[in-house]
DNA sequence: GGAAGCATGTAAAGTGTTACATGATTTT
DNA sequence: AAAATCATGTAACACTTTACATGCTTCC
């Protein structure tokens, strides 16, 4: 059987104390969601391929007639889950970024709006940023077990990153406010040979 | 018809000047790929919707015996570029990114191991970002038409932001190993409370 | 009593990639 | 002459998401 990054997302969670399906897919949604989305759908057949697999054991967790099962890594599951941290080869980084595509493009817009285009990336970055630091952070230090830091360095990281792209395009958001000014007083005077528009 | 951002990296490669579906996706490999890869399976097919909606024309293009189309952007592709360039609304960036995943477990391995895995991400992002450098900018920087501007500067934003994350994990990695020699000094001092057995 | 959250699962649809198939032209 | 690149397209496969289906428990 093929292990793939969702499978030891699946490990990697069990092995941070969560249970049951849903709890793994809770606790994806506030902490690996931006660098590995999760669906429930993914989540339960995982669950079953990995137990088919002997790398995780199930045990009936029902309370009265409400269903649960509650897992637990197994000594092969610990094992894989080591095994894969300790890998050096990873796929490449997928990203899937329309506001990216659209800035690529924005030669076509006049410079208003260009100008509005990156302010609204800009501010869309520094949100994420924030958003994180509020949101993610927080439960990230306080997770269970104590003494696990990696979680929170990862959110740090995500924040930080964001929050370096919003400094970024909000400088050259000034930059192209500035040549459009310039543009503006400069209209009449002479235009400089060859001049490069996207000097930085 | 409903458009997505395929249709929009296609029109947009369109108004830089790329005329065949080939010639769309190599541009696209060289330069929109970190943040929106493109197949040639999702090429032709979508220049064929686009032509039977109207926004793009196909002309027949063939050298002798060997078939090519060539296509342009119509009055209306045109417009639906612009109306999406404009349009603020836009799907959340996805980012699946295995490395990050294994940082975020890396609380299960030992000290030593830690250090590697944050060592190698930084020289991941150190590579990617000179590679950007390298192999990316200068080509968007030549790019026709002259005056344009973007591809460039999403070129330089992705590879800054590759070298911010590269500087980052390695302050991080500092830390772990100053971590691990105060420990390794401080190794006979007194237990803390609580120490959980995965700190190592 | 109703709303929100807990909990599990399946089916269908959508999206995208890899591999296949074919053949001409250009470069080495 | 062989290899690389140009060029177009299809079919099969893989992977995910959305929507559906169901019902309990806890909080307001």
């Amino acid at each position: 059987m093929k292990l793939k990054p969702p499978s030891y997302l699946m490990l990697g969670m069990l092995r941070l104390g969560m249970r049951s399906g849903y709890a793994i897919k809770k606790a994806a949604d506030v902490s690996t969601k931006h660098f590995w989305p999760t669906s429930l759908a993914q989540v339960y057949p995982e669950l079953a391929r990995l137990e088919g697999a002997g790398l995780v054991t199930r045990r009936d967790d029902s309370h009265g007639s409400r269903a649960r099962s509650s897992y637990e890594l197994t000594a092969a599951g610990e094992e894989a889950l080591l095994a894969w941290l300790r890998s050096t080869r990873d796929a490449p980084p997928q990203v899937r970024d329309e506001r990216l595509l659209r800035l690529f493009f924005a030669d076509a817009l006049p410079r208003d709006d260009q100008i509005q285009l990156v302010r609204r990336l800009s501010e869309s970055d520094r949100l994420a940023a924030s958003w994180i630091r509020t949101e993610i952070l927080p439960l990230a230090e306080s997770a269970e077990p104590a003494g696990t830091r990696f979680p929170a360095a990862v959110a740090r990281l995500s924040a930080d990153i964001y929050a370096y792209a919003a400094e970024w395009l909000a400088a050259f958001e000034a930059e192209l406010a500035a040549g459009a000014a310039r543009r503006v007083t400069r209209s009449q005077g002479r235009d400089s040979p060859r001049r490069r528009d996207n000097r930085r």
